[in-house]
DNA sequence: AGCACGCCGACT
DNA sequence: GTCGGCGTGCTC
């Protein structure tokens, strides 16, 4: 006889909740379906993740479950040990992780009704009666309202004291109430005919490769692979799986990174799989994305693709996870429930003994490594020599911001009516404005940053939050004149070819020059038709699978990315660099050029000089002597708060609660998070390394239990 | 997260 | 003397 069941409830707590069954649902519940459960002075949407014949706990006055939400289970077992195991792995919330699962109508809406009681109406003649108390009363002999609307009514700071008051003398009662929306009724749409295309593009070493996966993976067990290779090959080997998976009458999640978000996706799945696949993005409205929800649930859909947010799609029979551009940033959700889309897709297949497969032209360092010993590293691209020329410009030894080579090399392409490409990845005109005479900065008011200086557009921007006030350039505190101060960006570039080149026709591309959605693509589109001389851009522009090659593609400044604080910088240039490196025509009389004050660094000779072996072996090997990932696992915490003081304050308690663990792990901080203050919050950050991940979660789980106040983790391994 | 309880400063 | 600050604890 069950009696009791456990319920996670999709509050920022790590902590589940038991309540009573009672008896006209003994035989209903199920782990996995929704719940309606009374929570504080609250109805909550919770899910049932276990049952009991007995009460698990002492002590405790259960309460009881109000309404089961479903008949079926939303979520599968595997699902929830997935998601369970999600939850554990970023000390973040189960209920919020499974609350983020479900499309938004899927959480039954409460709202508080207001009624007037029998007591009241006497009260309203009596002398003791206060204005407000008079005013509201009066208005609720009509009839009840809802809390919202009164509180809009009467605009009155002490509202919720006023309200709690009359409830306590029983003058009103508050009830909460389901808000039902219209049951929606799901048109049985027929199921598309299973219609894959056959595709014979598999050459005979990919064939090879394919089989390679196919024979290393365990019947019905978890294995994982990491296919290095270009774009073209690594798709020919996962839809060739994906053909396999389907065959097999498996499901496929299929996760790509957000700037991916063209339609190029959805028409190669359309393509190639029929009306099979169920894309799931963003840019869709709620009610699409319910109804491709709902497909998905019904099993309808062969493959499941999206952004890192479609990894918590619940559905089953998963036998296939692919997860493309394994290195993008785009993976990492830092907004709780914090995760990495990678780590979940790992978490997820190994509970549904699926075959994950990770893919990327150029690997995360971590993941290569990790896939190389353990022999799951699928590498595709034979060495391929190219032939154009290539140069590293020394800026040290020049002046002013365009080197003479790179000058002479725009000029030759000009002369001869070639395109030239070229990459700066400094947004705006210069980094911040300064005073020239008392050195104010102007900062942003939420992050507290400074703002980017735009001079073709009069604005200054933050980078983060993209706040943005009118230029001004006379100094608020001492009305003298405002320089521009920091690093300075594509604009100055912009403005520097235009005086050397006035001829030609300049174009650049950036965030704020493509405003409007359809603006990159004109522009895009005007390049190749050959209306523009010379194209600048940032390292959006890489992105632009429609970018088309040229003969010269030059790369300003790469050192901007590997100046960035993160142990991840020497990385992200060599990718940057050889992303770019991908619009050069490969042919003898083309040209390559890096300008950089930096020219010796390796991350940016391996990458010119395509020695991506060299690349990697540098780059584990600073890893290893400074413990970063793959040979440590590194914790970012971040406290927040309004108060900087007690935030402060808190953080540097850590320092004191994990002293007696000094020896297994490494501190960096407190010190400020690279955004300051965010929505009025302020933010400091505290890193933890530790070799093993045993030790670094005894110590996360006594700050947990030590140190009260709001604070998130975030894990990289 | 919200909300209640609880102990120290500036006010009628 | 009280109103109210947010530190601490709890939610089945």
């Amino acid at each position: 006889m069950i009696l009791f069941a456990q319920v996670v409830l999709p509050v920022p707590l790590r902590k589940s909740f038991v309540y009573r069954v009672p008896e006209e649902y003994q035989k209903k519940v199920r782990k996995g379906i929704r719940v309606l459960v009374p929570f504080r002075k609250n109805l909550l949407t919770g899910f049932i993740t276990e049952l009991f014949s007995e009460a698990p706990l002492k002590n405790i006055k259960f309460k009881k479950i109000r309404e089961l939400l479903d008949e079926e289970p939303v979520f599968s077992l595997s699902f929830l040990s997935f998601t369970k195991r999600l939850s554990d792995y970023y000390y973040s919330s189960w209920g919020e992780i499974l609350h983020a699962s479900l499309p938004p109508s899927f959480a039954v809406k409460t709202r508080t009704v207001i009624y007037i009681c029998k007591k009241g109406k006497a009260y309203l003649n009596q002398d003791s009666c206060s204005d407000s108390e008079r005013e509201i009363l009066k208005f609720l002999t009509r009839k009840h309202y809802t809390e919202l609307y009164l509180r809009r009514k009467f605009k009155k700071s002490s509202f919720s004291s006023i309200i709690s008051n009359m409830e306590e003398k029983g003058l009103i009662s508050i009830k909460k109430e389901i808000r039902r929306s219209p049951k929606r009724e799901w048109n049985n749409t027929q199921k598309a005919p299973t219609q894959i295309e056959i595709d014979d593009s598999l050459d005979s070493d990919l064939r090879k490769k394919a089989d390679e996966i196919k024979s290393k993976r365990g019947e019905d067990a978890f294995s994982c692979f990491l296919i290095s290779s270009s774009k073209k090959k690594r798709e020919a080997v996962y839809f060739d799986l994906i053909r396999e998976t389907t065959a097999s009458g498996l499901k496929t999640l299929f996760l790509f990174p957000e700037i991916e978000l063209s339609d190029r996706i959805l028409k190669e799945f359309k393509k190639k799989l029929g009306e099979n696949a169920a894309v799931l993005h963003s840019r869709m409205s709620e009610k699409q994305k319910e109804l491709t929800w709902e497909r998905i649930r019904r099993g309808e859909a062969e493959v499941v693709a999206g952004p890192r947010s479609v990894l918590l799609t619940p559905f089953e029979k998963l036998g296939l996870i692919i997860l493309d551009q394994e290195h993008e940033d785009s993976y990492y959700q830092k907004e709780s429930p914090a995760y990495d889309a990678r780590i979940g897709a790992r978490l997820r297949a190994e509970e549904e003994k699926a075959v994950l497969i990770y893919g990327s032209e150029y690997p995360s360092v971590e993941l290569l490594y990790r896939s190389r010993n353990k022999g799951s590293l699928i590498d595709l691209d034979k060495v391929q020599k190219t032939q154009f020329k290539r140069d590293i410009i020394d800026s040290r030894k020049q002046t002013g911001v365009i080197s003479r080579a790179m000058k002479t090399g725009i000029m030759k392409r000009v002369e001869q009516k070639e395109p030239v490409t070229l990459f700066f990845n400094r947004h705006g005109y210069a980094s911040s404005l300064v005073c020239s005479q008392c050195d104010f900065t102007p900062k942003c008011q939420n992050c507290e940053v400074l703002l980017t200086y735009y001079k073709k557009e009069e604005k200054l921007i933050c980078r983060y939050c993209h706040y943005s006030t009118d230029l001004f350039m006379k100094c608020p505190e001492c009305g003298s004149r405002m320089v521009p101060g920091g690093g300075f960006g594509i604009e100055v570039l912009e403005e520097e070819l235009k005086r050397n080149f006035p001829d030609s026709c300049i174009r650049s591309l950036h965030k704020l020059a493509v405003k409007k959605k359809n603006q990159e693509e004109e522009i895009i589109k005007d390049y190749r038709a050959g209306k523009i001389d010379i194209l600048l851009g940032t390292q959006m522009m890489a992105h632009q699978s429609k970018l088309p090659l040229s003969y010269f593609v030059g790369v300003f400044y790469p050192e901007s990315i590997l100046r960035l604080s993160d142990f991840r910088a020497g990385y992200k240039t060599f990718r940057y660099i050889k992303e770019t490196m991908k619009f050069v025509k490969d042919a003898p009389n083309s040209e390559f050029m890096v300008q950089t004050y930096l020219p010796h660094t390796y991350p940016i000779q391996n990458a010119v000089y395509d020695d991506s072996v060299s690349f990697y072996e540098h780059e584990l090997r600073n890893r290893r002597l400074m413990g970063y990932p793959p040979f440590s696992y590194l914790a970012e915490l971040l406290f927040t708060g309004k108060d900087l003081r007690s935030v402060a304050r808190k953080s540097r308690k850590l320092l004191d609660v994990v002293k007696d663990k000094k020896d297994q792990i490494e501190i960096l901080g407190p010190s400020f998070a690279p955004v300051k203050k965010l929505r009025g919050k302020n933010r400091v950050q505290v890193i933890i390394k530790s070799k093993e991940r045993s030790s670094l979660d005894e110590i996360l789980e006594k700050i947990f239990k030590d140190i009260k106040t709001r604070k998130s983790v975030f894990v990289y391994e």
